[in-house]
DNA sequence: TAACATTATCGGCAATGCCTATTAAAAAAT
DNA sequence: ATTTTTTAATAGGCATTGCCGATAATGTTA
């Protein structure tokens, strides 16, 4: 029968390219490596690695079954992590990950309600844009994230957690500095400074105003980079509410928020896991101690669909 | 590192419940067997056996990891049939199932083709409703089906293979035996002999009639019993197009044919496998073949879509 | 309590996985 | 072209593991 560690190896070596590489990362030696792949190949009876190149590289079907192994492997950590947690539950090392627009503000606003509610559950927190969280989490590099959620998608699982709603924010010099609201159609085309393209605040604010990538001059790196440009003169841009919050309590003086209307504008905050993941369990408690200090906002909100 | 054996013994306990049964079906002696699933617990650090009742049962721990590591194992078998299958490939042996309604006439107009065509591919033909089709797909007895596709689902992929026409099919004493043709409003509340509940084809006949189960009288096993008994008197039923041509063929004369419209009524007959199967070649070329065969109808047919 | 069925334990054997040391081969550098 | 260096394959030996049969312990049933 087929060992796991076998196909571990056969995994290691496809990603690292190399035997002496994969059979530290294997904590084996490199003999014990090569020993183990030339025995997986006799098994399945087909040549893995592509002999007679200079590189180390992987046949079709070598790649191929390097994959499925992969996702076996996968699922065997997450085995071994679900019966690890079910001893305790809730306790454990969660790695989280959180898009940037959303990570500082959350945590200052939920961190301690978590902490105070899952003592025991560590959370190694990471901060990643939508696409490479999805790309972690698939790989198993993360155990959830917390983001804009995007359509379903096999394997995953998702938690809603909030319509974040949506603001403009202008600095005093700017000509709608007096507005009491703007509407979506008066957005268009409207000259807004957004973060970097891959942010997933920029695509929806870009949505919104029907913009083209191309006519953004200014790309701000992070939404206190737009605070501060905002801050100094007669900017504009889309803020969520948590840092809107944020501000307005560390004295921002120099924006004001103008309610985006015709129709409210909002995020849809959510959890994502993969489906067999262990920490559920974790997701859940985490979901229940930051709904308890996050707004109940009016429900009539309407999400733009965002695809992602 | 996990084994893949051990947990492959803790699958077989839970299905036989049973240490002596389990170790037999894992070609090991039950010393063997307990031995490793103890060593198993240890290396979860979790009772996977409930212990001190009298029968084997495993505890809700237990019963989640088996399910995980059946699921393990099954892609390990996915994965040396993939081995052994790209060594030559359109060989070995497909696990094929076909729903009732479909399975002889289907068969009868396509096997020549398909053995001329892959003649080193032995096919183990099964004939399951649609139900039990998708279990036994899902939990790897068997590689394939062809059936009326339901709904797309996560893990399972499908491959259309013909829009089969659905024919109301009438004795000749039946008041309806000179039409020549009726439409879908004609036909709501007739009296239809039907096949027996679980059969896909009685479902879509009940649909199209808008008829409860309930007021159903005769419900026959299979379409032959159903022609028998239109064939003797007065009744009628709906006939897909492969029996029809079928029993035409085999000089059946007692029952006149009557095409549906308004709209026209047919099924979407295909191809169902699991996503990671290493027979979808197979499946595809299986496809190809039947497909050759088959007649081109035209492709205005509106099919009634069917949730199963 | 006796008879039976089922699971756990023991001792020993064979196979496996692993290591270090070494050799062979391929790349890179001179 | 030759040497040096890097990298993979091979060889020999040790420790562990998985396996078996025999047997003991346990629980179930009559």
């Amino acid at each position: 029968m087929l060992s796991l560690k076998d196909l571990s190896y056969l995994v290691a070596l496809d990603e690292l390219g190399h035997f002496g590489k994969a059979a530290q990362a294997c904590y084996v030696s490199q003999p014990t490596l090569s020993g183990q792949l030339k025995k997986l190949q006799i098994q399945l009876g087909v040549e893995l690695i592509e002999k007679g190149s200079k590189k180390v590289i992987l046949t079709h079907v070598g790649q191929e079954i390097a994959q499925r192994a992969k996702a076996m492997v996968l699922q065997a950590n997450e085995l071994e992590a679900f019966a690890r947690a079910s001893k305790k539950p809730l306790t454990g090392r969660l790695r989280l990950a959180i898009i940037p627009s959303l990570a500082p503000y959350l945590m200052a606003k939920t961190g301690a309600c978590v902490n105070a509610l899952l003592p025991d559950l560590t959370i190694e927190l990471h901060e990643l844009e939508t696409h490479e969280l999805l790309r972690q989490l698939r790989s198993g590099e993360i155990d959830a994230g917390i983001l804009v959620l995007p359509q379903p998608q096999a394997g995953l699982r998702h938690l809603s957690l909030w319509q974040e709603p949506l603001w403009l924010g202008v600095g005093h010099g700017h000509p709608w500095a007096q507005k009491v609201q703007v509407t979506q159609s008066q957005l268009a085309g409207a000259e807004l400074i957004l973060l970097k393209e891959g942010h997933c605040l920029a695509d929806q604010a870009q949505q919104l105003c029907q913009l083209k990538s191309q006519s953004q001059a200014f790309r701000g790196a992070s939404l206190e980079t737009l605070r501060y440009m905002v801050s100094a003169g007669n900017g504009a841009t889309i803020v969520p509410q948590l840092s809107m919050d944020a501000w307005i309590s560390h004295g921002e003086q120099n924006i004001t928020y103008i309610p985006i209307v015709s129709p409210k504008q909002a995020r849809e905050i959510g959890f994502l896991a993969r489906s067999g993941s262990a920490y559920w369990p974790c997701v859940e408690a985490l979901h229940g101690a930051m709904a308890k200090v996050l707004p109940k906002n009016a429900v009539d909100t309407q999400t733009v669909p965002l695809v992602i």
